[in-house]
DNA sequence: AAAAAAT
């Protein structure tokens, strides 16, 4: 199969929240709007004790009281984890069952996130209706090698999420899990560890979220250990390289742990830091953060990493590249985190190279390693064209695209357009030359403050400003619906990063197309970038050929090792492979079209890169 | 060489 099937998982995964995205619902039946039949208002839940009486605060574990027991799940939610809560000497006095004490003091009212969707994504609706060809994405190849894997489920039926969690993803309009999750899900459910190569978009962040949250809700109760007053104790702790990621993880977070009673902070920097630590003192149970602001809070002792039942890192190879990895290993390695075994770890990325591999084994203890065909590299959906310019003739040549553009604008509405730049630099004389020319542009990079670039992603998403003009910050996992058309308006050294970046595009199963402005200066580029469009059956022009022969020698820095999927095992690469499981043979029962599907195997591939396999 | 991430 050679459509987008992680595009179209994405969307699964993200846009399905929307109302507009109707179109995966067809199998339910069930009418999500917002009738929410079997829902009962917070208010009303709490007000009648029920049959199940107030039992004697088996401490904190909350909800699980009722595992198993769907129907008393709401009975005793946790939201009321009250001002002692992991305050000094493990203060739960109140008790969550105490219902008349504390309860309504205490409360906060858990803003329904679901809602605050409906308004903000109505705009597109109307335009937003391509069905999603969910069966599209049936045959993924997918890789797993380990011990004892698992094996992937089909729905989330299957899985037993629990009721609250349950309803959350009928909120989200999820159908069926994407192949990420259909693998990942029962791994991390099954307690093991987990390397996955998987896009973001490709319902990844459901894939860590489901389990961290099921377990928390069926866990045991924890006593949090006392230290300071003020200090809090997640059980679960997710990583990401930029703020703006983490904000999109946190909002899906929020979503699927709604009225779960589980608590979703936020913590990055560039923000003050005051309502992050009074987020924090509310309670929390799952703490999504960057490195740096992180490092703060727990140089601070506002936060211990004690209690860590779950470590997700997203984007995992850009977490450990060089940049990061001292930050990294100081979070896990050097503070309170349980070491490896002690604690369940989850690493995520699209692209997992070797020696990436070889830090993050440091993290896992007897992982599972897992990959489903990449994002980009198997798309119809994505039109890729690579266009020689010039430097000095690149601005003029990009007004010619968006002038062009201009006329085919959906309903009035100049389509929305994402242009990667190399430097923040760049990025704002690019901004600038866009605006005098009569194209609002805004743009997104470091150098602008946390809330300018806040502004610039709303601002961008409105389609107030069509044009975003980017640097890597936004390459890497961001949803931004709706993007039209990406232009690698300088392209990136690394295939990686093209295709991180082209991945913007084409999603909800709509067209995208990907421009690039190739020349002399990204010769290195050239054969991967080659490949790569092949793999795609894209049209490779004649020059862009020549100038992948012409580096093929020497080049091999940006030669990708596997194909069709973002990494492969490094585990597998010594003479004898430690996992037990063979792709070709038993572990392959989960890879449905692995190996069968003409799409990707044909591709266009050279015959050297099939050796990559063994 | 550049970008990202704490103040």
């Amino acid at each position: 199969m050679r459509t987008s099937w992680a595009d179209l998982a994405a969307n699964s995964a993200a846009e399905n929240a929307g109302p507009g995205s109707s179109a995966n619902n067809v199998g339910t039946g069930s009418n999500l709007a917002p009738t929410r039949p079997v829902y009962v208002p917070p208010h009303l839940r709490n007000r009648q004790p029920a049959a199940e009486s107030p039992a004697p605060a088996p401490a904190y574990s909350g909800p699980s009281s009722g595992a198993g027991n769907s129907g008393s799940r709401y009975a005793a939610p946790r939201n009321d984890y009250r001002p002692g809560y992991g305050g000094g000497g493990g203060g739960r006095t109140g008790g969550w069952g105490n219902k008349s004490g504390g309860w309504d003091r205490g409360r906060e009212r858990e803003v329904n996130p679901f809602e605050e969707e409906d308004n903000a994504e109505e705009a597109f609706s109307e335009q937003e209706n391509t069905g999603i060809n969910f069966d599209a994405y049936e045959d993924i190849p997918v890789e797993t090698s380990g011990d004892n894997v698992p094996p992937p489920v089909n729905t989330f039926a299957e899985i037993d999420l629990g009721e609250a969690l349950n309803q959350n993803i009928r909120r989200c309009k999820y159908v069926r899990p994407t192949p990420v999750q259909r693998h990942a899900i029962p791994i991390s459910l099954a307690g093991r560890d987990l390397m996955a190569c998987a896009q973001t978009g490709s319902g990844k962040t459901a894939a860590f979220c489901f389990p961290i949250i099921s377990g928390i809700m069926r866990g045991q109760s924890v006593q949090r250990p006392p230290r300071g007053v003020r200090t809090v104790y997640p059980l679960a702790l997710v990583l990401s390289p930029t703020r703006e990621l983490s904000m999109q993880i946190h909002e899906e977070a929020r979503k699927f742990s709604y009225q779960t009673g589980v608590r979703v902070v936020v913590a990055y920097g560039g923000a003050p830091i005051n309502q992050q630590l009074r987020d924090l003192e509310r309670g929390v149970d799952i703490l999504v953060a960057t490195p740096g602001r992180l490092v703060d809070l727990l140089e601070r002792a506002r936060v211990s990493l004690q209690m860590i039942r779950y470590l997700a890192l997203d984007e995992a190879d850009r977490m450990l590249d060089m940049g990061f990895e001292p930050q990294i290993r100081k979070i896990v390695e050097q503070m309170d985190m349980p070491p490896p075994g002690a604690r369940q770890t989850m690493l995520f990325s699209a692209t997992f190279p070797k020696e990436i591999q070889r830090l993050a084994s440091d993290f896992l203890s007897n992982y599972i390693f897992l990959a489903v065909g990449r994002v980009g590299s198997s798309t119809d959906l994505i039109v890729q064209r690579v266009e020689y310019v010039q430097e000095s003739d690149k601005r003029s040549h990009l007004m010619d695209l968006l002038h062009a553009q201009r006329a085919n604008g959906v309903q009035g509405k100049q389509a929305l357009t994402l242009v990667f730049v190399e430097t923040k630099k760049g990025a704002d004389s690019l901004e600038h030359w866009l605006c005098l020319n009569g194209f609002p542009a805004t743009t997104i990079h470091g150098d602008r403050s946390q809330q300018e670039r806040e502004l610039a992603l709303r601002s961008f998403k409105s389609g107030n400003t069509p044009i975003l003009v980017a640097t890597d910050v936004a390459a890497r996992g961001l949803d931004i619906p709706h993007v039209a058309h990406v232009v690698n308006f300088d392209l990136p050294n690394d295939i990686d990063d093209y295709v991180h970046r082209i991945g913007r595009t084409g999603r909800a199963g709509k067209k995208g197309l990907a421009t690039a402005f190739f020349n002399d200066n990204n010769s290195s580029l050239a054969r991967a970038l080659s490949e790569l469009m092949q793999e795609a059956n894209q049209e490779v022009p004649a020059w862009l050929s020549r100038f992948a022969a012409r580096s093929s020698f020497g080049g091999g820095r940006n030669r990708r090792s596997g194909g069709r999927f973002g990494g492969r095992d490094f585990r597998r690469d010594g003479s004898f492979s430690r996992g037990s499981s063979d792709y070709y043979s038993a572990g392959n029962g989960s890879g449905g079209g692995y190996g069968g599907s003409g799409g990707y195997a044909g591709g266009g591939y050279g015959p050297g890169v099939t050796s990559a396999w063994d």
